[in-house]
DNA sequence: TACATATGAAACCATAAGGTACCATGTCAA
DNA sequence: TTGACATGGTACCTTATGGTTTCATATGTA
């Protein structure tokens, strides 16, 4: 898997931005782009990079492009960062007492 | 706290590089370096960029500068996935019964 | 069919980013 | 003190990136 394209759709703060508006709902260009201030094409363009990062899919209906958030994307993220797990015993252990606390 | 100077250091594959080999390891300038084909100032400036985003602490000793992986850095990316855990009910489910199954 | 709507795409701009070259400064060692 | 060594810092170059404008194309609708 590369991971390159998903950092680097992550880097921009309005991609973002992005991914979390499609927490919600999926949209339109033109319903994500009327979020911002600016253009239609600039929207168009983080659109395309968050799809290269695999991060949304993008579904034709008609003449609109329905945009959705793709969850799954962000694992080479997640994958990556488990390569630190070694300094986060602290997080991990308490992550572990949480989890035994809820199926008792 | 500020994601954006951590999201803009992970973006780049040098920096990562350097992350995990900081993992070992706390690395002078110099030896970083060493494990790249590039100048020294190329180098320097990756680290700037990794310190600003809080993922590298550096401390001088005498002439040298000892860079060292600061993986508390991270939490602002672990965090700022977390707003995507709703979906992701089967990554978690998997992750509680493998720690149930550690924990038997 | 005729016109408005939703995108796609390319040309163009200014700025940020990744690198190099070069010179200054601080520190270790004889 | 004198070099040698490790960095700091700046000027400069090239390419990538984020945006806008403008025009073409496809689809929905009166």
């Amino acid at each position: 898997m590369e991971t390159q394209p998903t950092f680097r759709a992550l880097a921009d703060p309005t991609r973002r931005d992005i991914l979390l508006m499609l927490r919600d709902k999926e949209m339109t260009i033109a319903e994500v782009t009327d979020n911002f201030d600016m253009t239609r094409a600039a929207v168009k363009k983080h659109l395309t990079v968050l799809s290269d990062g695999g991060l949304i899919t993008v579904r034709a209906q008609g003449r609109e492009r329905i945009n959705s958030l793709n969850p799954a994307g962000m694992a080479p993220i997640r994958d990556w960062l488990t390569f630190f797990d070694a300094f986060w015993d602290t997080r991990l252990s308490a992550l572990k007492s949480e989890i035994e606390k809820d199926t008792q």
